[in-house]
DNA sequence: TCGGTCCGGGACCGGTCGGTCCATATTGAC
DNA sequence: GTCAATATGGACCGACCGGTCCCGGACCGA
């Protein structure tokens, strides 16, 4: 036997793919970009992972994860208050879509690039923003909203009006409407105890 | 001189490239898919157009002329009432993204897959998308809105959404709720009189 | 009938794609 | 120190990318 144990290779894959995937698009960069980037060699990539399409799943994975972590913490830090734990959602979503160079959601990106629904990054980011229409809901019912899909599905609306113009017409645009539509829409679906 | 005054070429190579462009996404689509399902030469379609950029951005023209001319005539159905006006124009879009195959706006779409400012194709897009903006604006400002510019931005965010959501979770997602938001955000912004 | 022009088709260009494979360098076991 | 095993970087593969160019034939007016 012989060599290194191969230690932080799949990280250090990841982050340069999260990175370039993220600011210019799937499609638009290629492996030889990401291995380059890396200092690694091809086959290290083609040993992590089965192909591209995997890499992309992982990717979308690894980030599906890195979200709830610090989704879930913004909403234990309202612990009390379900209502409240919704707008803290929103405006993290908020904060990313306004932030200098915002490139559009991983997820709903990757799904307009990848309209195969067997393509494994389209399955990934599919299960990511159903994860969160999910979430939305018990927190919905939580705030006592009459009719919590209704308010779970119309937050959906906003999430993914605040991606689509973030991405599109940049932190002047639409965009700022975000919070105040999302909290208007929060006290129409929840009647005052 | 000999031979036919070359009519619809141009048109011919438009209608394939905005079904293949719209169903499988820009960068998915190879020029020679394209001419293929012409039945033209390649070469008609570097006669009318610079190259591919060029080609993305005349039918973003062509979709962009093709929608106002539907949209105009779905506001104009309503002259007397801007608030109604209003939601004709988020009904177009709602049925748009409820059709069958629906696989995004071909404008939100374009600006996620090509991010550079300079591209002729994600220049279009964003004119549209501007354009859309400006006339729910007015729109808004007739219909009687307290804040026209927050109505108008509230709704290009439910109109992100409805393209974003149901592209990617179909049309049994949160696309449902749009018209029933549109209306509250309308009333929300429209005193009555 | 003939000359001229535009047509569809396709060969061809350099470059890049995703993916495979191999010569080499590096290591641990003895 | 020696050897065998394996992880490594990068050469290499066929396919396709967007784009250029040219050929042979179809069609036109004269």
């Amino acid at each position: 036997m012989a060599r290194k144990p191969a230690s932080g290779t799949r990280k250090r894959i990841l982050d340069v793919a999260a990175r370039l995937f993220g600011e210019h698009g799937v499609r638009a960069v290629g492996i030889q970009q990401v291995i380059d980037e890396t200092g690694l060699g091809k086959s290290q990539l083609y040993r992590e992972f089965d192909g591209k399409d995997d890499l992309v799943a992982a990717w979308l994975r690894d980030s599906d994860a890195a979200w709830w972590e610090v989704a879930d913490a913004a909403v234990a830090r309202h612990a009390e208050d379900p209502a409240r734990q919704i707008l803290a959602v929103i405006e993290l979503v908020y904060d990313g879509a306004r932030s200098p160079g915002f490139r559009g959601c991983p997820f709903y990106n990757t799904s307009t690039e990848f309209r195969d629904p067997g393509h494994p990054g389209r399955r990934e980011a599919v299960t990511h923003l159903e994860r969160l229409r999910e979430r939305l809901l018990t927190l919905a019912g939580a705030a006592g909203a009459t009719d919590p899909q209704g308010l779970s599905d119309a937050l959906m609306l906003v999430i993914g009006g605040l991606y689509a113009n973030g991405a599109a017409l940049g932190p002047d645009g639409p965009v700022r409407q975000a919070l105040t539509t999302a909290e208007a829409l929060v006290r129409l679906h929840c009647p005052p105890r």
